[in-house]
DNA sequence: TTGCAGGGGTCAA
DNA sequence: TTGACCCCTGCA
């Protein structure tokens, strides 16, 4: 069948959508914004979204998606992976400098995913002081302990928890999960956004400057994280996420100069405007992947 | 083998 | 503005 223009095949549990541009999914799953697509022998990434377990493979122009079915594909994955938006245009768009340009053919397929705005905020609030193996570990954990089982085949995979299930849990019981000192920060969270003291949906209606004071009332969310969670979350998409790796990248690349959180938030925004969103994830993730900045 | 520094931020003083 | 913070890894 025909869907949006994507040309889609079904057989046994596994899905062909040809037609697909833009599209590698080592960017997509290395880039930074997500921690539960793990990398398999085969090179292909297995995931856990939406409650469901998926498999995601690239041959050719060919997206191939085990362990789904077309309607999971228009119900679910089509938006997930941001299918609906011309990433060839948006590139050519950011592409006004060498910066740019290098940054953009490295990380060409790069796609910013809609994640559970939930899950990507406790995920974000792991990411404080934290490196990306042992935030995958942490959010693993929570995920084993507290969430629900997903059976695929043989193997047992667990959902991400919902927010009812976290607020049920003390401190103490998240803290087996190896959160360390941001476990409490994720126990007074939950029971806010439990609670609807603090509804994650109201965050929709809201322009990019209130949704982030908004998120940033809740403990463990400062800047970085309230803008990671809105972007990540594809809630928003003119926010720069500025952690060390960014500060590096344009400190090196733009300022040549020490820079201030300030001076780089005002001039991504100037910059890049609508689309800064996407130029950090660019740019990030080749400031990592190249090691830019460290001494 | 043991010990210590430091990491993709936030909070509190 | 600055230090503390859990847990783990890398490196003397």
């Amino acid at each position: 069948m025909i869907y949006k223009g994507l040309r889609i095949t079904e057989d046994t549990g596994t899905i062909t959508v040809r037609g697909v541009k833009d599209f590698n999914p080592v960017h997509i799953f290395e880039c930074g914004q997500c921690f539960r697509w793990k990398r398999q022998q085969d090179g292909s990434y297995t995931g856990i979204a939406k409650k469901k377990v998926c498999n995601v493979k690239l041959e050719g122009e060919s997206l191939i998606l085990s362990n789904s079915s077309i309607q999971d594909f228009i119900e679910i994955w089509f938006d997930y992976f941001d299918l609906g938006r011309d990433y060839s245009k948006i590139k050519a768009n950011l592409r006004k400098d060498e910066i740019m340009a290098k940054a953009i053919d490295f990380g060409w397929g790069i796609r910013i995913l809609r994640q559970d705005i939930w899950e990507t905020l406790i995920s974000f609030i792991l990411s404080a002081n934290n490196r990306i193996p042992m935030i995958m570990k942490t959010v693993e954990e929570i995920s084993r302990a507290y969430g629900s089982e997903i059976y695929s085949g043989e193997t047992i995979y667990y959902a991400f928890p919902d927010d009812e299930n976290l607020a049920g849990t003390t401190i103490e019981q998240l803290e087996i999960c190896k959160g360390g000192f941001r476990c409490k920060y994720i126990s007074h969270t939950s029971i806010l956004v439990n609670s609807l003291n603090a509804d994650l949906k109201l965050l929709h209606g809201l322009n990019t400057a209130e949704a982030r004071r908004y998120l940033q009332n809740l403990p463990g969310v400062g800047p970085k994280v309230a803008d990671c969670v809105l972007l990540y979350s594809g809630t928003k998409q003119d926010v720069f996420p500025t952690d060390v790796w960014v500060k590096r990248v344009m400190e090196e690349l733009y300022f040549k100069r020490e820079a201030s959180f300030r001076e780089i938030q005002e001039f991504a925004a100037q910059y890049f405007g609508e689309l800064a969103g996407f130029a950090q994830q660019y740019l990030f993730y080749y400031a990592r992947e190249n090691r830019i900045g460290v001494r």
